[in-house]
DNA sequence: CGCCAATTGTACTGATCAGTACATTGTGTA
DNA sequence: TACACAATGTACTGATCAGTACAATTGGCG
């Protein structure tokens, strides 16, 4: 049955939010069939290994999203600069212009970054190599594009903390173009 | 007595290190009290409104940090590159040079940032405020003092979530040094 | 229609949660 | 020593947790 598959990734898209919303020990089941109209039948029968089994399939999501629109550009493209500009549309839409936040990153700072520990330190290693290649390949020095590359998907994360946190999504959009700016100027 | 207040304060330092371990949610009474060493009777008669008011007193306790060793010479001495550098030197140790991660930033990405709204904003509102002024005092303009106090604040929050999701605190101290660099290189 | 498997609602389970009550212990002071 | 009160351990409470079992329902296909 195709229906199947289209509605556990529907599942996926709305666990996502929950988990974002949440954190994930503060996705309880009852918060989950609230927010997501499924009841837990349907819930085990998609994700029989429960709320890790949820979380994975969610981070799974999140990283095959990276993967197509952020990081497989950054390998691939022939124009560097324009696998870069890519990158920062994509991130800009991905976060809502700063009104979302980054699973990924809140898992990281908790005691999930243990748990799903291959899959936090995937996406975000992933990015940092590929965005780092990437910039050799737009003619940086080798410890140069390191730098940079840390310091641009580091930023990411903290403008995303600073703009929850002070509840301004400029701060955020304000941030994407200092850092984007930061990559042309460098050269 | 003057015990009472010792005392309690020691609990703070505790609950702080467990609340940075496993978030809020993630902080259950069981886990306090294995971490602490610390009996229920004990907790509730310090802290009568439970695990919220635990919460609380740890992030005064955090911000009461800050304010004295960071916030207060950014608005006060009268050398500002010496308070910024004061700013880089109380941070790394903070954080423990990457070690240790930023309860209020974790805070910020989940549901604990609505429940601890005053005190989370609060945090970053003056920390970039008082930098920001600082700046300003050291011969920056105003709209590069804005832009640079949160690149600053948000980069540092930035290297922790990546220092830890890569499990490379080395990563924390490059983006610091290369934080305190681009403040004096900027002017 | 009628069958079968996918899907889902619901009523359970035992474990664990935050919080309370209260008796017991420790300690500074008179 | 004796008292008063701070500090603490322990045994409860009802609520909620994740997860299971299974019967009822659905929808596609012959």
């Amino acid at each position: 049955m195709a229906r199947l598959v289209s509605e556990r990734s529907d599942a996926i898209m709305a666990l996502a939010e929950v988990f974002r919303t949440h954190g994930f020990e503060g996705t309880t089941l009852s918060v989950i069939t609230a927010q997501t109209k499924m009841g837990k039948g349907s819930l085990y029968h998609f994700f029989p290994g429960g709320k890790e089994e949820m979380a994975e399939a969610v981070l799974e999501e999140i990283g095959g999203w990276f993967e197509n629109r952020v990081f497989k550009p950054l390998r691939e493209d022939r124009n560097a600069d324009a696998a870069i500009a890519k990158m920062f549309e994509a991130v800009d839409s991905y976060f809502r212009s700063g009104h979302r936040v980054c699973l990924v990153g809140a898992f990281a700072l908790g005691r999930e970054c243990e748990r799903f520990e291959d899959q936090v330190r995937g996406y975000f290693k992933t990015w940092v190599a590929d965005l780092e290649a990437c910039l050799v390949r737009a003619g940086h020095k080798h410890i140069e594009a390191r730098d940079l590359s840390e310091e641009v998907v580091g930023g990411i994360q903290g403008a995303l903390v600073l703009a929850r946190s002070l509840d301004q999504p400029a701060v955020f959009s304000r941030s994407l173009s200092r850092l984007k700016q930061r990559l042309e100027v460098k050269r």
